[in-house]
DNA sequence: AAGGGGATTGCCT
DNA sequence: GGCAATCCCCTTA
């Protein structure tokens, strides 16, 4: 994914993300109907869902579903790519390393995302997907979601397996 | 109209 | 490992 937010553009990999479904899942905000900070989730796919959460942190949503149904993907981590210099400035640390996006609220900190790009259209700046940089089917993992309390028999976390920039594990075991 | 709490992070002990 | 920070959305009255 890219950011061209300040008129420099940073990116990045996806290496981490989470399904969020509408319907039989009653981790995701659209699990109790649409609301105004959800309802983005119910429309077009391709859009992005941006919430603040503690009031601190953004979290980056991309809307996955067809028009009617609710569904989404968080994106948890990313291996950095370019602009490695702005995301060290706005994430307020001195070395460019893993902790730069191998969270959901680092990441959005680094590429410089806020609820303003809620509801902005994906496949253009200031924030956009590309498939520039795949990744081999059989390096990817799956896992329960991590922070949440319910549903947690659902296995819709992903991640490489391999990968340096996947977010920290708090309780010990299982990747 | 009011209050609880969250798909997190970083600093403290 | 514990906990504060700090919005604002959503539920309840």
């Amino acid at each position: 994914m890219v950011s061209t937010v300040d008129g420099v553009t940073t990116s990045g990999r996806i290496v981490e993300a989470e399904a969020y479904l509408g319907e039989n899942d009653s981790a995701a905000h659209s699990a109790r109907g649409p609301t105004p900070r959800t309802a983005i989730q119910w429309g077009h796919a391709g859009y992005g869902y941006v919430y603040l959460i503690y009031g601190i942190y953004s979290c980056f949503n991309i809307v996955t579903e067809v028009e009617g149904r609710a569904g989404c993907v968080l994106i948890r981590a990313l291996e950095p790519l370019t602009g490695l210099n702005l995301m060290q400035l706005r994430r307020s640390r001195s070395e460019a390393d893993v902790d730069l996006c191998n969270g959901p609220g680092k990441l959005t900190q680094a590429l410089g995302i806020n609820t303003s790009h809620c509801g902005t259209d994906l496949t253009k700046p200031p924030i956009f997907l590309t498939d520039a940089h795949p990744v081999e089917d059989h390096r990817i993992k799956k896992s329960s979601r991590i922070g949440v309390r319910t549903a947690t028999n659902l296995l819709y976390r992903f991640f490489i397996r391999d990968s340096h920039y996947v977010s920290p594990v708090k309780v010990s075991g299982h990747q």
